[in-house]
DNA sequence: TGTAGTCACTATATTTTCTGTAGCCATGAG
DNA sequence: CTCATGGCTACAGAAAATATAGTGACTACA
């Protein structure tokens, strides 16, 4: 979607960034780690070369991944996520809770120590608590006019 | 996106879902309660109604939203999310949440409680205990080989 | 009545994006 | 030399999105 939204809402401008077929799908692939231009190709089948050269080069200018060459000439290069990309896990991590609950009961979202399934959850740091999804809001950082639910 | 991905991923399958340009900033609106065509065309400036009525359609054959009509004979209906469609909430959640920090500094994810900025996090409501991202994957429900992380 | 306006769409032409496939350059293996 | 591999780039054609106009069924008002 590289056309943009116009909206002043944190859920628009992060679409606007990740929001475009593939894009998400190859930060699933690197948050297992580097990868290749040949990774993704052969993991997504389907995906046009151009368009995944695209893909990460937009990626790499809004600082989500990095390109890091592991070989100079013939330039061999592959991307890593940034801090900024590895916190996409959340998205990824809720559209795979969801999906595997709605869409593809085949899989479930685990974890790795116990084994169980995990579900997602809002958490106030400050307070140390828990809070429910139905009380989350998107509020302006200073002034204090609430906006929208989520 | 109505082209698949051909994955048996649920990241994959779930982007298949709502992974097309708008359907997420209509459910994050529809997260705020019920809405009509109108509601969608004043808050998305420059969806098309074709599209619009197409995106609506889809997500009800889907039983992401409902369409229940509040006058019949000029035939008028409004949006609601069911239960399928409210879950959803996690993946604006999260989306919400990483573009107030890196995208839309202007805003912030807070609780209507206590007013503080809250995050997600993985809990496993068998143990009681948080699970940290790293450590979450993808399982198959009943063969036991693991997939991918997220 | 007649005129205007609202609401929920549908139709259609144009623009943009995506797909599929071919090709290029550098290197390494045989 | 020839072929293969990796990391792309260059198109042409197909598919999807945008912009805009229009329809049908009313309601409100003069």
């Amino acid at each position: 979607m590289p056309k943009h939204y116009g909206q002043a809402c944190p859920v628009a401008k992060s679409l606007e960034l990740v929001g475009e077929r593939w894009t998400l799908l190859l930060i699933r692939d690197l948050l297992g780690g580097p990868r290749r231009f040949q990774d993704f190709h052969a993991s997504l089948p389907g995906i046009a070369p151009t368009l995944l050269s695209e893909r990460l080069k937009v990626m790499e200018e809004h600082g989500v991944v990095t390109r890091r060459f592991y070989s100079e000439h013939p330039p061999r290069a592959e991307y890593v996520l940034t801090e900024k990309g590895r916190e996409l896990g959340f998205v990824i991590g809720a559209l795979a809770s969801w999906g595997a609950r709605h869409v593809h009961r085949e899989t479930s979202v685990v974890s790795g120590d116990c084994g169980h399934e995990v579900e997602l959850r809002y958490f106030c740091p400050t307070c140390s608590k828990r809070v429910r999804g139905s009380s989350v809001t998107v509020r302006r950082r200073r002034g204090a006019r609430k906006t929208r639910r989520s």
